[in-house]
DNA sequence: ACATTAATTATGT
DNA sequence: ACATAATTAATGT
């Protein structure tokens, strides 16, 4: 197994303040593995042994009803942590998590997480931050799809997807990783049907650009406005 | 205001 | 050529 690069993690907040000797004292713990697009990191349900670290690419966190339908709960992009329910108490993970591309993920056994929190300057606080971004975006969600309709919806969850994984492009910024029309339906409570329509106004309109699998906001003030969305006062 | 159904077309391997 | 994605119109709640 080829060694990895003590650089590799100083970039990621939680181990942003760390010595290098430190640094290499958690990659020597950590395994890591490539996951081609489109596979299951962990699956709900599963045993919560492990906590992880993408380091590249993007997953899709995605939970099934009991009627067998899919909810994407929420993406993560590289650099952040996931499934780190053990960290929570938790015994088995909440959700499964999905590669959306490629993807290059760090995990280590869920018992170091205390050690990593006693022993690692920054880190507690740090991931504490982030699970708390994480929960205040859940509340968000949650007054979105029981207050908007959803055009406004779809926005948001738009809006959401480039201000976290956004992509600087010539004519706009484009979400920066494959993304169907029913991905995005899934994430809102909809239909792909509605969402394609959806956006296909939009391109009339010049708010936004999409092929295949991709999303390019052209004009955010816009979609911020729609997002928005006030009628009928 | 939206879903559902179904038929049609485009796109990537 | 085939499967997967996207569009579009018609119909339903």
């Amino acid at each position: 197994m080829a060694r990895l690069d003590g650089s590799l993690l100083t970039d990621i907040a939680p181990f942003a303040r760390l010595a290098p000797s430190q640094i290499r004292e958690i990659l020597d713990l950590a395994r890591p593995k490539r996951f081609d697009a489109g596979l299951a990191v962990f699956e709900e349900g599963a045993p919560a042994e492990r906590f992880f670290l993408l380091l590249d690419g993007h997953i899709r966190v995605v939970r099934t009803t009991p009627g067998g339908e899919q909810i994407i709960a929420m993406h993560i992009p590289a650099g952040q942590l996931f499934g780190i329910a053990p960290a929570l108490g938790h015994v088995t993970y909440p959700a499964t998590a999905m590669t959306a591309v490629e993807s290059l993920v760090l995990s280590w056994p869920a018992l170091h997480w205390h050690d990593f929190v006693a022993r690692y300057d920054g880190f507690g606080p740090e991931a504490g931050k982030m699970v708390g971004q994480r929960v205040g975006e859940m509340n968000d969600r949650i007054v979105e799809m029981a207050t908007l309709q959803v055009e406004q919806r779809i926005a948001n969850a738009v809006l959401r997807l480039i201000n976290q994984s956004g992509c600087k492009t010539e004519d706009g910024i484009e979400i920066a990783f494959p993304i169907t029309r029913q991905d995005l339906s899934e994430m809102t409570g909809s239909t792909l049907h509605t969402v394609s329509r959806l956006l296909s106004q939009w391109e009339r309109d010049g708010i936004v650009k999409s092929a295949r699998k991709r999303v390019i906001v052209t004009d955010p003030h816009r979609l911020v406005v729609i997002a928005a969305g006030r009628e009928w006062p």
